[in-house]
DNA sequence: ATGTCTCGGCTCCCGAGA
């Protein structure tokens, strides 16, 4: 089963690079973020009719989290569990039946929290409290599980072109990381790196000052995976050649083959 | 390089967010 993960920055601003990307990268599951649109105005049908199944938590202007999914969606829950009065759509669940057990699928988007230090990067560090609480529960339940998408988090200096430029960013702080770093701890896998060592791997390219053609990158969208879903982990691969086509997202995909 | 893109208000530009 092959999974991947696109913030899109814009459902509508995406409307041809979106599906032109799944009709040839024909990836069972897509985990959507920054869809930027309401549930009601969430073009569904461009994608159900190429046999997606289609499960959103919008909001207006910004945020939005979808899934598209060639396999039925069950159980789907929205909102990351932790505070009910957080009204940011960052986070949607759903379960798709693997070859043998059923998957848990978790889509973020998790706070970008810039201006560090401020109330919007207590609110990332709050948010990501939640996400470590989430992943303990479904860890205890013991249902295969991935959570997928845009953590707005560089885990290592080796993961942006100019590590420097980044020290004192919500992205790269050492809080920021460190967070990251305990949800790996609790026994999680970050695909891409189970699978690609080294520099000079990216996903997003800011859409100013020449960053793509710099190359000035910091890879940021990933894939954590429970024990049993990282014994299924067969690749995982960035497609980077979609940030320089027409119309853009800032971000591209990232995918996991999985046995599954 | 002060370098871009997206959304929405109620639009013929601007502020906010990233």
């Amino acid at each position: 089963m092959k999974i991947a993960t696109f913030n899109i920055n814009g459902i509508k601003a995406r409307i041809e690079a979106l599906p032109a990307w799944l009709d040839e990268a024909t990836p069972d599951v897509a985990i959507l973020q920054e869809i930027k649109s309401v549930d009601e105005a969430f073009p569904a049908e461009i994608f159900e009719e190429r046999g997606y199944n289609v499960a959103t938590h919008g909001q207006k202007s910004f945020n939005g989290v979808a899934i598209l999914s060639k396999r039925p969606l069950e159980d789907v829950t929205r909102g990351l569990p932790g505070d009910d009065s957080d009204e940011q759509a960052r986070w949607i669940e759903a379960t798709v039946m693997g070859d043998t057990h059923p998957l848990r699928l978790c889509g973020l988007y998790l706070p970008n929290g810039n201006p560090a230090p401020g109330p919007k990067y207590d609110y990332k560090l709050a948010w990501m409290e939640r996400l470590l609480k989430r992943a303990e529960t479904l860890l205890a339940e013991e249902t295969p599980f991935l959570m997928a998408g845009d953590y707005n988090i560089i885990p290592q200096a080796e993961d942006a072109a100019k590590p420097d430029s980044w020290r004192d960013d919500a992205l790269f702080r050492l809080e920021s990381r460190t967070a990251f770093r305990k949800l790996i701890n609790l026994g999680l896998t970050e695909a891409f790196r189970a699978r690609t060592q080294g520099p000079g791997h990216y996903s997003f390219w800011d859409y100013q000052a020449g960053a793509w053609n710099r190359n000035n990158g910091i890879r940021i969208d990933h894939f954590l995976l429970c024990p049993q879903v990282a014994d299924m982990l067969q690749d995982c691969q960035i497609d980077m050649e979609v940030r320089g086509r027409d119309k853009p997202s800032d971000h591209v995909p990232v995918w996991v083959e999985l046995a599954a």
